[in-house]
Parts: C-alpha cells; structure tokens; sequence
DNA sequence: AATGAATGAGAATTCATTCAT
DNA sequence: TATGAATGAATTCTCATTCAT
C-alpha cells in the first residue's frame, strides 16, 4: 500500500505478498461465481494477471487456496457482540446497528458466503463453517434479547424465534442482492429500519397480550 | 434382458419415460450436492443404473437436463395464492398455512433451489429463474396484506417489510436444514407458528403506534 | 489369433482385447527403454497407435498397466524344473538345456525385466518380484545339483555357488546383450556349452580334490 | 550468513567446491535409487541443502550432472591389472584379490552403475560407458589366464569363458545386494573363494581331460 | 555468489460427447 | 433402443530452467 522507495527498491517480499493477494482475490471472486470447481486455475491465473504456475508456488495446490479464504470466515462473534452494546431504552438504534454491522459482515465476505454455500456438500471442512456466520448472528442477537428478558424488559419465551426472523431478513436481503442479482424496492437501510420496528412490536405486543 | 412383444411396442414406451425420469432424479440429487460441474455424466448414470451415452440419447446434452429440471421449478404462484384463502379474522392460521405450503415447496424443489444457487452465475437462464420462488412467494403475501390493508385491518406502509420477513424466516429454516444440516432447536411449525404470531403482532403493534 | 468370419463381423470383444493387448505391448517396449516416467501416456498411445484417452479405458492409470504387465513375471519355476528332468548320465545336456530355457525366459521377458531392474526402488511391488525369476533359477538348479550330492554323484558342498556361477554367466549374457547392445565374440549357445563343461570340471575337480 | 574476507577469498574456492560435491552426491544417490527422471532438481537441492537455482551455477543442465557423474566410471583397468599380478603358483589367491577388487569397484560406484543399466537408452552417451567397467573386468582377467595359457598352464581355449563366468558371479552378487537387496546365504568373501575354487578346478579339468 | 519469483512445456487424468454396432 | 469404444478439449499439477536482484 504504502510503496515507499525503500520497498520498491529492496522489492520482493512486498511483491511476493501482493502476487499472493492478487490470487487470493481472484481466486474468491470466481469461486463465488462459478464454484470451486468452475474456478479453473487457468482462469484464476488469467484474472490475477500471473502465469498459472505461479499459484502453485504460493499455495500448495488448489485447495489450500480454498483453506485460505475460509480463514476469513471466522472470529466476527466478537465484532457482532460489539454492535449490540447498549441498553434495552435504545432498543431500536441497537437493532438498526446490529442489522447494519452483519449485512456489511455477509457483503465483505459475500465471495466466501457464496462459496460456502455452493461447496457445503464437495468440501467437508466448509460444512463446519457455513453455519459459523449466520448461526452465531442468531445466536448473538438471542443472547441480548434473552438478556432484555432477564430484566424483565421482554417477554419470557420465543427470543429465539424473533431473533432468527430479524436476522433472516437480512440474510434475505443480503442473498437477494448479491447472488440473484434482485434490487428490492427499498434500501436496506430501510428494510433495517422497518424490520427493526416491526420486531420490536412484534415481542412488545406479544408481551403485552401475554399480560 | 425379458424384452417381450408388448414391453417393445407399448411398454417400451413406458421404459424410455421411466429411465428418462430415472436419469433426471439422479441428475437432481446430484447436481443439488455437487453442482453441476460435480454432477458428472458418468456419476448421473451410474447412480441412474443406465449406460452413460443413454443419457445422451434422452437429452440433447448436460445442459438440456439442467434445463429440463429448471422446468419443475415453475408456476408457484397458484398453488401459494390458494394457501391464502380466508379473511382477516383467519390471520394467523393463514400465516402458518402459508409457511407450511412455501417451506414444503421449497422441500419439494430443494435439489433444484440449491442447483439454482449455486450456478446463478454460470446459466444465466437459471438466473431468471432463481428469484422467481423466493420472490414470488414474498409477493403473493404481500398483496394478502395489502388487500387487508386497503380493508383497514392493517397499517398503510410495509406491508413489504412483513411479508419479507415471514418469508425469509421460512427460507432461512430451509437452508439451515438442507444446505447445512443444521438441526433448529424448535421444530419448523413451532417456529413458522412463533413467527406468525410475531409477524401479525409486529403489525399490529405498528398500526396502534401509527394510530 | 483366428480372426474367423464371426470375430471380424461381430467384432467388439476381439478388437477390445487387441485394442488392450497394443497398449501393454507399447507400455512395455517404452518402459524398458525409457523407465516408467520416461514411457509417458502420450508415447504409449503414439506407439500404441490409439488416442492418449482410450487408455484409460483399459486401464484405471497408469500404475495399472505396470501391474498387469507384472503378471507375466511369475509363475516361471514349473518351467525351469521342467527343464531340468534327466538323470545325472545326462548333465551337461541338462544344464544346457537349462541354460537355454533361462535365457529364452530372460528374452521373452526382456522388457519386464528391464523396467524391474529399473523400477526397483520407485515400487515397491516391483521390488518383490524383480528377485523372483533371477533367484528362483538358481534355487530350482541348486536344488537339482543338490539331489545329485545326494545320490552321491557330486562332492557334499557349494552348489549353490556352482548353481549362482552358472545363472550369473546366463544373465550377463542376457544383460550385455539386451542392455549394453554389446556383441560377445560367442553365440550364446557357445557360452552355454563351454559353461556347463567349465561347470561341471569345477565341480567334479573339487570332487576329485577332495577324495 | 558470516562471509569473513577470508572464507570469500580464499575459503570461498573451497566452498563452491564443497557445494559442487554435495550436488554430486545427492544427485548420485537418488538417480540411483529413482532414475533419472525421478531424481528431480528439487529433490536434489533438498538433498544436497542448497536452493534449487544454485545447480544450475555449478551445471549448465541436469544433463552435465550426469556427465560430471559417469566419468568416475572410467579409468578402471589399471587398478583391475594391478590385483592380478603375481604368477600361477598363486592363482587361487590372484582370483580372490581380483574379485575383490572389481565387487569393491562395483560398491565404490553402485549408484552411478545403477545410473548407466537405468539409462542406457535414454542416454546415448551412458551407452557407451555402460560396459566399460564390466567388459573391461572380463577383458583384464581374460588377458590374464591367455598369458598362463601361453606359459602352458591353462589348456588353450575358453579363457574368454571363464573369465566371464567368473566376472559375472561378482557381477550377480553385486546386483543382488544393491538392486534387488537380498541377502545371499553366505558372505561376499565366501562366495568368491569358492568361485574362484571352481573356477580353477573347472579350467584345470577341462586341461586333464583335454589331455 | 546465491536466491526467490516466475514461467513454458509437458505430465497424468477427467469429462462430455460421437461413432459404430 | 441401448451400449462399448473412442476421443478432443480441458484440468490440476510438476519440472527444468531463466530472470532479476
């Protein structure tokens, strides 16, 4: 990134890494695409701009290419527990912000989503992992409800119903977009934002009508 | 090998369709696991228990089998418009109604619905289709809800939003359970039941806030 | 063999099999010359005269054709005592004899052979077979020597150096010849002949010495 | 790492040779154990602790390794002709020393043997060095027993014979030992004395009876 | 002098598809 | 109608070798 002449001129390791990343992003941008098998190393090279050789000198073979994208796949409970600080008066701005924080999880990792999702059945070890995003998103959000309800501010049962409906939704609106190509009629920001209402009415009433 | 006069002339008839059929399940299942690329003509026939060039005799190429099974995919939006029978008064009963009938579709096409998944980029006639279910199915619900709008049982706005959220929620148990052999920890009627409920709260709670 | 009428009409099985036996044939001719890696797909197939690919038909890779071509090592011991009936009246026919069927069994064999000596460390399977027919001759001849000691014919020790002395003359022959492309300035029928004669003075000499 | 003045200037010469030599070795051994072909430049830079490219300054090309490597083959004679002088009265000891010194030989340069029988068709170059060791062994002891011969101590013919004869039992054993790792029933040493027993008593024979 | 990066040629093998029967 | 044989194109990957530093 930062090319000062101390790095052009001592040169190769800073080229090497970039050779490296140059595969990496081509090498997710097809999979993506095309899947795993459809991601010939002719046409990861051709788009990487290196002879197809090449990528067999910075990954041991084809699928360990595949190992290191999955790397990036993981470790984001934290940053998703993160968005959820806050108490249960800024519920709402709390919703949003979670909605916001795990759409931009699923579209920086859109290429890596997609190849889960084609490869779940040919490569055991992303089985493991394609649950790891939107399950724990459930999971995270559940927790903050179910301790909202601790606190006697929701209703005892189904946070996990309402949980799981939220973040369909925007798992929804993230498949929609980046794999069938679909504009919604609204923005996400809007989808967020009614969904979030929506939800919140959703456990308040119910909390109301249980009483 | 007992190739009697009347499996030639009339039976035969039925043969071709049979081993037709059998080609095209196998080639189901497979291209559902393993992609289309995965699926591959010989695995096709062997798991159809029929030579490999059969298979060529029945359809143009592995493209016209794809085609052909994109065919089943179709012509939704009758049978989810039916499952929405009923007025207001029912509303909770036709939600779950609607839920079952959308996920047992999805169930019903879901080697089909993962193929679409996982070649939307690479057929683009698939494309076209693969919204069409998920879509169609967010549709349908949505102009229920917008008639009972314009019947004053329900708030204006976001209708939409509802809708896509009781979609996606169904859609999401779906994928959980088919593409990555996740095991919810409530059954799909008690969730598609919760949902409803949430939904038609999260509704109705918005029109007394509206109010 | 008799390519009948039947055969060409029907065809098939015969030209499947001849189809089989050009590819071993080519596999072992390259083989011995060039080695395993050397005998490449593509120069077996040229010189087989059928496409790279139908190889693969005949055989599941290329390790395959090796084992097959294997086979044809063994079972040689029936041959060589076959060879070696008589009584001891009749030695240096015998060992003549002997000497004759060994040589020709090197020669029948010379590719094999080659690609064992060869391929001796590359696989292991080779490695237990490459002793068979070299040590296997000269077990069966020590044993026959050994059956004259003990009619009292010949003096109690050292067959087996005798018996060794003798299969390493044939086998050099076989290697000059087939390996280094040398000419002895003998046939091989005078080497046979003057051998034995040299072999049985050295052990009936000894013999005599040792009365 | 620490290139002292010293070690470049003059320390340097020693290591460029020492590297060279290390080449050699690790090249030696695995085109021994796996061919020419199977002795990859990776495999010996690995071999021989350096990288890959530095061959490739010591050699112009794989090939001028195996050139450098097949000329220890030659020069053999003299020391062959050195263990065999010494008169009649002492042939049996003679025929020991000699035999000793040409398996010795073989052992001194068992890779670069293997080398030559493995290559001899791909390299023209080895075919012609191939016989040399062993030619040349029949030829110096053949020389020897023509020189008893026309001293009168050895009957006219077949010297040839038994030269070979003798060349090939050390030849075998060789083999045996180093090819085909089996271990003969009795040691090197015992089998050379008894050879060499038989091979006296058969020439001696073949004079008495002769006579 | 030595090394890391890069590559063209070629390896074995798979795949969809055609041919001939 | 169904099948066994055959194949051209393409795939992943290896190897010897060159370039630039």
């Amino acid at each position: 990134m930062d090319h000062s002449d101390r790095e052009t001129s001592v040169g190769g390791k800073g080229e090497e890494q970039e050779t490296r990343e140059r595969i990496l992003a081509a090498a997710s941008q097809l999979m993506a695409q095309k899947g795993y098998k459809g991601a010939t190393t002719r046409k990861i090279s051709e788009l990487a701009g290196v002879n197809e050789v090449t990528i067999f000198r910075h990954f041991k073979n084809k699928d360990a290419i595949l190992e290191e994208l999955l790397k990036g796949i993981m470790n984001v409970r934290q940053q998703l527990e993160d968005s959820l600080h806050g108490d249960f008066s800024e519920l709402k701005d709390m919703l949003l912000r979670y909605a916001r924080a795990y759409y931009e999880m699923l579209v920086e990792r859109k290429e890596i989503m997609m190849i889960c999702m084609i490869e779940a059945d040919n490569h055991p070890e992303v089985m493991k992992l394609i649950s790891s995003l939107p399950m724990t998103a459930v999971e995270v959000l559940c927790n903050k409800l179910q301790a909202f309800q601790d606190e006697g501010h929701l209703p005892r049962k189904d946070a996990c119903v309402a949980a799981l409906m939220f973040v369909s939704t925007c798992f929804y609106a993230f498949m929609a977009k980046y794999r069938a190509n679909l504009e919604l009629e609204f923005t996400e920001d809007q989808l967020f934002e009614d969904a979030s209402e929506v939800l919140i009415n959703g456990i308040m009433g119910k909390m109301n009508s249980h009483r």
